[in-house]
DNA sequence: TATGAATGAGTGTTCATTCAT
DNA sequence: TATGAATGAACACTCATTCAT
């Protein structure tokens, strides 16, 4: 149905849970949190309007589920990228830019609904997402600070730097489109170009 | 009542619709497009729900006009500091970015509106608030182009960096608090180097 | 504006009074009354809504004004039709018919109005408004009691045939065409000759 | 509650679908269709607003629902009564009248609905039941032409005689009253003959 | 687990009418 | 006489949610 993602959520176990978190981040992803109805949702599932309180007690609930699975994708994405680098900040950092794209192009409404649909959470779902969300941010951190020790990078605004990258990442998924001038692998490749031009980095000539 | 942002309409002449603007542009700040009702808007404009619709004919149309000028504000601002700086492509970049952080600073709400309400605008009044917004991004091409071709900006990725910078200053609205690490002229500073960086400019060490 | 009648209420002295019940006709017949507006009524006449109400205290006075117009203009066309005639009941039926039907014709949108939106006047104006039917309907049931008695009309139902009549006549309505198969004095001449029918009158043949 | 008519719509199966239905005429019949609100209606049926939308999609279709079901009871009506009628056009004309007089004094409000509000049916229901009328008609139409072939009719208007007779008959419904001078018999065989006289039948002395 | 019926609050919008000018 | 701004009530319709089955 939608072309340009992968279903975010797998089927393993609960399948109509699966359907119904990925039918959920569709609607969302359509019409915003606030104009898709559950209604909506449920049409999108294949099933009942009902039913789906028999998998979420709330819309808002639903909606907090979406979201941590698309965050925990994408950082189960990076942490493993981070882990299979080499050993210098610039590899890192390159790899994880590479990781990070990778799931933004790959879940491009899942990335949509995670930075436009965050505040319509209930404060307590609200605050352990963002929770999360900082521990990824955290991971980019770390890379900074080490890249900064090491003198491989020379930014002298280290402590922003890895919020200004992530957030031009992020931005891809509202313009990308898998058949536009740059390919999945060029726009990674680029965006750490971007990265590491920032903080400032060594760059090979 | 928002102590972050100054008016962003200025009430002259017609007075009634300046407030409703104002007061549209917070009620769909705090609550988004679709979370936010018309009554709430009246509420926040001291007036009658139907008397909403003396001035704009309809919920979307307010939306619009909401847009429409938080944009204008911005390309002029953008355009006046980009005709007062030097010629060079790096003082110009400078200087378009101080602006655009400047506005993103005193008028984060409509910033941040601005960029996630868009999308339920209706199709004439999203095409024509896109060709806006591009034409404002053009000014920034423009001045990568014309340090990419005087060699002052030397990134192989010329294309797309305006966008990516824009990106990442547009995404301060999200989280910027004016009582926070950074004064206004520390922000824009800041941003300005992130730019340059990010466009391989030969930086002043 | 609308071709298939003539203005109903004349211009004489109050100028906007006619223009407004003409439009208010016009609106009511395209909408019914309740479907119309007074918004509609204004626009139609070309003047502001609140002025409206310089010339008719509420849209339901304005339809009695509407109605009462129309009637007047229907009765005097019948009791003209009737005093020209011949002696005969057969011959005042006739005439009585042709001028029913002219009205008809002539006004077709007042007599639809009439019949559909009388209902919603406001009780005092509805019952005028049926006293003032009932004596245009009593100028053919005296037709018919004179005819009776004179043995021109053999019906054995004389006491209902007058309503029998003016209802298939008024329906003409919602379905006369001008450019129809048949002309305005072709139609007259059929229900002349329906209404005589109808009495059982000696048909000449 | 309504007197003067027992329910159109049977309670068979859908049972709430019928109560639905039955309070719409209702609701119709009293104040018109747009002067009732989906609100009368659902107190009528004693149910919830918004349950209503669980039956009908919207107030327009509801309307062409009950108008459909009242066109149904009368077709079957006319079409029973000349099924079972004679074989002259007399007899037939004869029968079909009683059974139409007999609809509409049985479901006075019903026919009263549907000739004043089928004008706000959307396009497509308003066609689909403007032929299903014409085809009524047309069951009138054949009678006359079959007595105008045999000779028993000698109207030189055959053409439109079926709708003069048809306007009539549908006009009782705008004053009838069971408690009135006339039975529901005297009424039909009243009728009958208005219509064979009109027709210029060779009448019974 | 699944459904269709039900509900009360809320949506954007329009209404007839009034008022200040 | 004429206007534009204003209002409170009402409109058709949709919402998230619940309940009986």
């Amino acid at each position: 149905m939608n072309t340009r993602s992968a279903a975010l959520v797998a089927d393993t176990g609960r399948r109509n849970e699966a359907v119904i978190l990925n039918a959920a981040l569709e609607a969302f992803g359509r019409k915003g949190f606030n104009g898709a109805s559950m209604r909506d949702v449920a049409k999108l599932a294949g099933t009942s309007l009902s039913n789906l309180y028999n998998y979420f007690p709330s819309k808002s609930r639903l909606l907090a589920e979406v979201l941590r699975h698309a965050n925990e994708e994408l950082q189960a994405r990076v942490r493993r990228a981070v882990a299979d680098a080499g050993d210098d900040a610039s590899s890192r950092m390159r790899e994880a830019v590479r990781a990070y794209v990778g799931f933004v192009v790959d879940h491009q409404v899942a990335m949509l609904v995670s930075t436009n649909e965050v505040r319509y959470l209930d404060p307590d779902d609200r605050a352990a997402l963002v929770a999360e969300r900082d521990s990824t941010q955290g991971t980019f951190e770390e890379i900074v600070a080490q890249g900064v020790a090491s003198g491989e990078f020379r930014t002298p605004y280290a402590a922003d730097a890895a919020r200004a990258i992530l957030s031009g990442i992020g931005a891809i998924a509202s313009w990308y489109r898998p058949d536009g001038r740059l390919s999945r692998g060029q726009l990674a490749e680029q965006q750490a170009r971007y990265a590491l031009a920032l903080l400032e980095a060594r760059l090979p000539h």
